[in-house]
DNA sequence: ATCACTATAGATACTAGGTCTCATTAAGGA
DNA sequence: TCCTTAATGAGACCTAGTATCTATAGTGAT
């Protein structure tokens, strides 16, 4: 696994690195923390992860990655922005309200319902943002954290 | 046109009254240009139409609004987040990233269709936030300002 | 019309998330 | 190895919003 995790973060710096960016040593750590992180995550999480770096780094790092498309940004139902890796390309996701996984959205084609819906009202659609809340798979055959605090 | 700025802005006051919520003379005056606004807007831009207000007041009033669904946010393209009059219940906007201005998306049934594809990953639905972004039907149809300043 | 109760207002300090500035450091190509 | 320039870190600053506290004003009962 960790094999894996060092691949990724690797990938990540040659995204940067192709569009001219630096490989410089804070954000190699950046990456290796991110390509370890399992759900959304905010630039606080990061900075708790990496102490020693400047907080305007760990900004302008999550800033160059979500330009780049290596991460996305996505919105929590109480309006709450998280980052998150991205599988590139337009997407969306679902994410589970009780453990904060989150996975993409395959075979949801919206965009032809929004085209119709929105030339219905005269216009011209651009571009449009979805997340999906609910509970994923293990948290919703396990037994709930609810459930538990309930007996 | 005043008249039904008034009145709309009496609805708004008579929603917090039903809900055990004074009516007091801050709120008739956030109501007031709430009512007068016609596209999504920000804390900020209150401030500066009613100026005398303390900051607090009108962050409390635009939370309270919200929570008695008076009002909701809306989500900008680029993350912000702005609040607007709401039309009650569940619904979705076309943003018109030119202008501003928004309307209601009608006739858009997204809920079966993210109903079957969250099933299809195991997920349980709770909820969504849709937000749809493009250019309304005045500013297609008119000269727009980029082609303007392009001259 | 007044009283008393308590919600609300305003001032202000504080927090979170993010940007700007500027002097210093370190990539990395010649 | 040197030079240029991108990137860093420190810290001021900004925007949006919340918390705290005292003073005030709505409102129902008298």
């Amino acid at each position: 696994m960790r094999k894996r995790v060092n691949a990724l973060a690797e990938q990540l710096l040659e995204t940067l690195e192709e569009q001219g960016y630096r490989s410089t040593s804070p954000r190699r750590a950046v990456a290796q923390v991110i390509a370890n992180q399992d759900k959304h995550f905010t630039a606080e999480d990061l900075r708790e992860q990496l102490p020693t770096l400047g907080r305007a780094t760990i900004f302008r790092s999550l800033k160059l990655l979500v330009e780049t498309g290596v991460l996305c940004r996505v919105l929590l139902e109480d309006g709450d922005l998280h980052y998150q890796l991205s599988h590139r390309g337009h997407h969306h996701h679902l994410l589970c309200v009780e453990c904060g996984s989150s996975q993409d959205l395959l075979g949801c084609d919206i965009q032809e319902l929004l085209q119709k819906t929105s030339a219905s009202h005269g216009f011209e659609l651009s571009g449009h943002w979805l997340e999906v809340y609910g509970r994923c798979r293990s948290c919703t055959t396990s037994v709930s954290s609810a459930e538990l605090t309930a007996v």
